[in-house]
DNA sequence: AAATGCATGTAACGCGTTACATGATTTT
DNA sequence: AAAATCATGTAACGCGTTACATGCATTT
């Protein structure tokens, strides 16, 4: 058994406990309101909305427009309500890393000293991005204080802020690394094009 | 098709580089020097090695052992270097991330608060430990200042540092901040036992 | 006596991504 | 005229974990 439980449905049933939504509007609110530490593709969440369905955790109304596509609209059960609330008692898994970034580093000997360095460059810069995303949700939640929720959603959210604030130190820290080490190499072994090791 | 490339074979390339080693020896390495960014399962190595040597990308010697079993050990060829380095030139993907703790923390309201606040103190506690793995690693590589790689590696770990120490100071806050709502909740709505939401 | 470590491997299984399909509307 | 948005869905595919198998040696 490969068993991984997974959390891909319960997602679907928090996000439902905030408001009845459609599977396009689901993939939507986890980008825009959770993007900075949980993802889901639509190829997982229609099929998983028709197992909740299915098992009685939601129920779907269709909803007409005039012009687009229907919308089914989804709101959470009861049961629906009592699973969520058994999974919140289990203790969340520590994701496994997989940062390639690092790995790539970590091999830096082996690799172009100026691509190394674009790599942490549009690390740094692609992350800026997200932190003014986050900083940018910091007020709009401000603003929904009439929700019990806005205390934790901030919560989640003041992890994003301090974890890539540090990203951002280490990235200038290791910018300037970078370039003592690249400046040395150059004059301890000049003229070097093909790197020598005896293997094979 | 859902080519994901993944590097899982490229790790094991780089590692070789370091020196000659056998699956078992992979293992170890990869959660010993990396798992802090990166993790490779067994069930995953072998297959990948024996693919690896019917590419030409490494080769392997038997290794006969007296008591214990036989050793494969890998060595990485010429071709194996020219892989590794093609995919050094590669722009790496930032990981897509999934924080299940941070998923149970921002559905909070439907939880037990004693829940939640444990959570944040075992993963408080599981990476301060962490953290002091990590600290070790870095006076081990102090050591190691005869490998060209040892700059490097340190940039690796110093990144680990740094996300951990943000990580420490999140959950001080993140405790404190639930302490506070926690006993204004339990005097605001006294003898709650049952959240009455109106739905199904 | 039982458990852990050394060492290599295979098989099952499911999670998740990507690609594709459809079709109308609105924006560039 | 082309591309993007809205909206729902299915199928293919592979990555990765977990479990299992083997067997000897050492540690508890």
């Amino acid at each position: 058994m490969a068993k991984r439980s997974s959390s891909s449905m319960e997602v679907l049933l928090g996000m439902l406990t905030i408001e009845s939504m459609s599977g396009y509007d689901l993939g939507q609110a986890v980008r825009d309101s959770i993007g900075h530490f949980w993802n889901e593709s639509y190829g997982q969440i229609y099929p998983n909305l028709k197992k909740l369905a299915a098992g009685g955790f939601v129920t779907g109304k269709t909803e007409k427009q005039k012009g687009k596509p229907d919308r089914q609209i989804y709101s959470i059960t009861k049961k629906g309500r009592e699973r969520l609330a058994a999974w919140l008692k289990v203790e969340p898994q520590p994701e496994i890393p997989r940062n390639e970034l690092l790995l790539k580093l970590f091999f830096a000997v082996q690799a172009d000293p100026e691509d190394i360095y674009g790599f942490v460059e549009q690390m740094a810069r692609s992350e800026s991005v997200t932190l003014e995303k986050i900083n940018g949700l910091d007020g709009e939640i401000a603003k929904l204080d009439r929700y019990p929720d806005a205390p934790y959603w901030k919560m989640a959210l003041r992890f994003g802020q301090l974890e890539l604030e540090a990203h951002q130190r280490w990235a200038a820290e290791t910018l300037g690394e970078l370039k003592k080490l690249n400046s040395r190499q150059r004059t301890a072994s000049p003229a070097r094009k093909e790197p020598r090791h005896g293997n094979n």
